[in-house]
DNA sequence: CGTAGTTTTGAGAGGCGTCAAGGAGCGTGG
DNA sequence: CCACGCTCCTTGACGCCTCTCAAAACTACG
């Protein structure tokens, strides 16, 4: 085992209800320690894996943050999702082998490796397990096509504040306040995700501070008023 | 078996290299023909599921072309995608065991009911079914990928030129003509799941056909000049 | 304390949305 | 067989939202 690598059990995770294993017994949890026998530290910065990395394992988030994006040939890139806590990164490489998108960490990081091919065959096993995994890919087809309605319907006020909602959202699934969150990406991130220049992004955070909607401070904010938040994203003033 | 239910058999289906059995062996595909006993009838404009309509099976497109399009409560709508013969249908319905957007078959169309228990059960006993499954969902994921990099990083005649692309690589590979088709759908659902306005659509099209890159006359569309297309497409002229 | 990276804010431009009118294709019915 | 109405498509004029370019302020970090 190399100096990145951990010993872990996925049955003594206290993520064990928002990540993999959930939903499992106690035999199904053993196997499946067995399965994910490693963790993996990545500094902030630092890929996870890049587009063209041969596909070997999925990767739930143990602690950090990521983003992952996808380049063009021409060097158009955009950030396909960002990723906290229990959340798994990898799904793109399963259809070529390969990596389709850069994974990168955003802060230090760690996460357990979960070989996919041990993933299969222990989800032949078990059926919880099977069906987990299949829940787990659709709901990223589902969450790919709310921010295609997003991106495709939606103006610079209504993303921003779908955003923030999601993220804080999420972020209180795991313990977290529901009216404050410090960003972990830059507002170029926030950018290239809601399919808006970092300006746009700049000036909409001080529209909404004006508004009295949130309180700003770098990458502090603080949602004073949820409802408002809301109305804007279902303002319907869109294209 | 109602009168919209057909006996039907994917071994001897001529999809079968595009379709779900692909590279299963002949006891594989016999298995297989059991699970998929029945094809539907849709009738053009007509929905195959809705949102919120119980999750029981995936759909492969036996004939004829669907969209598929979330809805928001504030009437807010985004076609997510454009499905053709070969194609699987209905893999958001997983995670909630409720469908999560609509498929509206966009002309007459057939397809064949796969019940999903019995595609999982089935994928328990064959690596090479399961292994085919978890890429379906994996194309799909990456797929959307690239939907967000053109909604989120193109401009207008970017957007339609990889659309155009697109739609004629996939014709191609069913064995259409590489440079003629007919869309099946209108402006409008174009110009919804490009997230751009029918005029606009319209628009661009005039201005493709200006410039000599292709012909139009209504849904029929000939690409004279693939090459600009693609040029197009890595224009760079992005925001 | 200097330097690089990030964020904010302003001014100006342009791409695309909005509104509106007219044309083309097609099914229906007299 | 033609008239009619419906849907879809095209085109024009105008305006606004967001991009672009630019400069300055702030923060982090060596």
């Amino acid at each position: 085992m190399d100096a990145s690598s951990i010993k872990v059990a996925c049955s003594s995770c206290n993520l064990r209800e928002l990540c993999l294993p959930m939903g499992l017994n106690t035999e199904e949890m053993d196997k499946l320690d067995q399965v994910i026998s490693s963790r993996r530290r990545i500094k902030r910065g630092t890929p996870l894996f890049r587009h063209g990395d041969r596909f070997t394992s999925l990767y739930a988030v143990r602690s950090g943050f990521f983003k992952t994006c996808v380049t063009t040939a021409d060097g158009r890139d955009q950030v396909t999702g960002f990723q906290m806590t229990g959340e798994i990164i990898g799904l793109d490489g399963i259809v070529s082998d390969h990596h389709a998108c850069d994974a990168i960490a955003l802060e230090d990081a760690e996460v357990c490796v979960m070989p996919f091919d041990q993933v299969e065959q222990l989800s032949r096993e078990f059926t919880t397990l099977q069906h987990h995994v299949h829940k787990i890919m659709s709901r990223e087809i589902v969450r790919d096509h709310s921010v295609m309605l997003l991106l495709g319907s939606m103006r610079a006020e209504e993303r921003l504040a779908a955003f923030l909602l999601n993220l804080v959202q999420r972020l209180h699934a795991r313990g977290f306040s529901q009216s404050e969150l410090i960003l972990r990406m830059t507002r170029e991130e926030i950018g290239s995700y809601l399919g808006m220049k970092l300006e746009t992004v700049s000036r909409t955070f001080s529209k909404f501070v004006d508004d009295g909607v949130i309180d700003v401070k770098q990458r502090y904010v603080h949602i004073k008023d949820t409802e408002a938040l809301k109305r804007i994203v279902n303002s319907q003033s869109c294209r």
